[in-house]
DNA sequence: GGTTTTATGTTGACAATGTTAACATTTAAT
DNA sequence: ATTAAATGTTAACATTGTCAACATAAAACC
């Protein structure tokens, strides 16, 4: 009774160790491209090894896609809590690192906020909202500061939050997809929907 | 020589009916639902009559996608052509039907605008512009005449298509992929995100 | 018209993949 | 020490995309 739960004993907590590598291969060559097969081997296992802890392959991508949201919530956290800039510098900086993410993570990026297992999804969602992983959740507290700071106009803030989300995201998604074929002026591209969405918000 | 040419003889142009039913089946169940093997069950030749008529089934999918470009061309022309209504009135009803296909067609809606194949897609592109078949083209058109009205700031046009369009298809992204859990709220973020839009590009 | 060539369709087979059942082994519980 | 549970392995199967070999209908050619 050394170890709490779970204590592993053959290859080692296996489970995090297909989680870990689960969510590298899918970072790297998409969704479409992991196999349990190349999975499993990667980690020395045979092939169904997988079924001990995970129902299976979906119940394993769902992990992946909770793992996804949680290491996405650390990286968004520290710069909504950083007060030291303005309102509008750090939604412009918020912005950016979303995109950011999305360009730097492009399969995780669809992993996370695609169609996959919509249905399934809502059982992750139910105890750690997808609401507060995706930053939505920071991006509302934001608005509402710009809001009492007089920037923007005092409309229901998760209407403008639903809206500066889809902006966002859909810059992203064209992006990362390649329907915009301009990549080279995305920084301008990027820099006018800030600007026209700070305007058109107030 | 009745017929003009590639006339039919046993299935009775075997391609065509092969590119509509892979639209209607990619349409009624996604992309992933597609087998090589339904398809033909349901036209009733053998499973490799496909290889025929396309190389691959990713070619087979390349021409559902070409078509679907076509028929999202017929629907929107229309709307662009109508000179009866204002410049404000006419961007408005651009977005909802936009909006209102990716409801109404969201796995058709996915695969127009999705990652997949998107090396492969160029060849299409080459002849016929995805742009064009968009509509981002009449999109820039819709608003270089706001410009000239003075409605809109007179800054680059593609830049300024380039933001609306990631709005709009955002908003349509996350709807369709069950991101936004206000659905019901979905009429009062579209107005306001025209509002925004419109206010924005002042 | 008869022959050849081409276009189109079919059958059988194969590799890759997810999955299940049966068996094996290691750790934990009693 | 024995039993039970957890974890891992092997063999086998169904599905799917694909290819090779074969079959047949249409068109081309003389």
């Amino acid at each position: 009774m050394k170890e709490k739960r779970t204590s592993p004993y053959h290859h080692g907590n296996l489970k995090e160790a297909l989680l870990q590598t689960a969510l590298e291969i899918i970072d790297a060559q998409g969704l479409d491209a992991i196999t349990l097969r190349d999975l499993t081997q990667r980690l020395g296992t045979s092939r169904t090894a997988v079924y001990r802890h995970f129902a299976n392959k979906e119940a394993l991508i769902l992990g992946v896609i909770e793992k996804g949201y949680e290491q996405l919530n650390l990286l968004f956290t520290p710069i909504f809590q950083d007060r030291t800039h303005s309102v509008a510098e750090r939604f412009e900086t918020m912005g950016r690192a979303y995109l950011d993410f999305a360009i730097e993570h492009p399969n995780l990026y669809r992993l996370l906020f695609g169609e996959k297992f919509r249905q399934e999804r809502e059982e992750i969602c139910d105890y750690k909202d997808e609401t507060q992983a995706t930053g939505l959740y920071a991006l509302i507290g934001l608005l509402l500061e710009a809001q009492e700071e007089g920037i923007i106009a005092k409309v229901n803030p998760i209407v403008q939050a639903a809206m500066v989300w889809a902006s966002i995201h859909g810059l992203a998604s064209l992006l990362i997809d390649g329907h915009l074929m301009m990549s080279d002026n995305m920084e301008a591209i990027y820099e006018y929907s800030i600007e026209v969405l700070l305007k058109g918000l107030r």
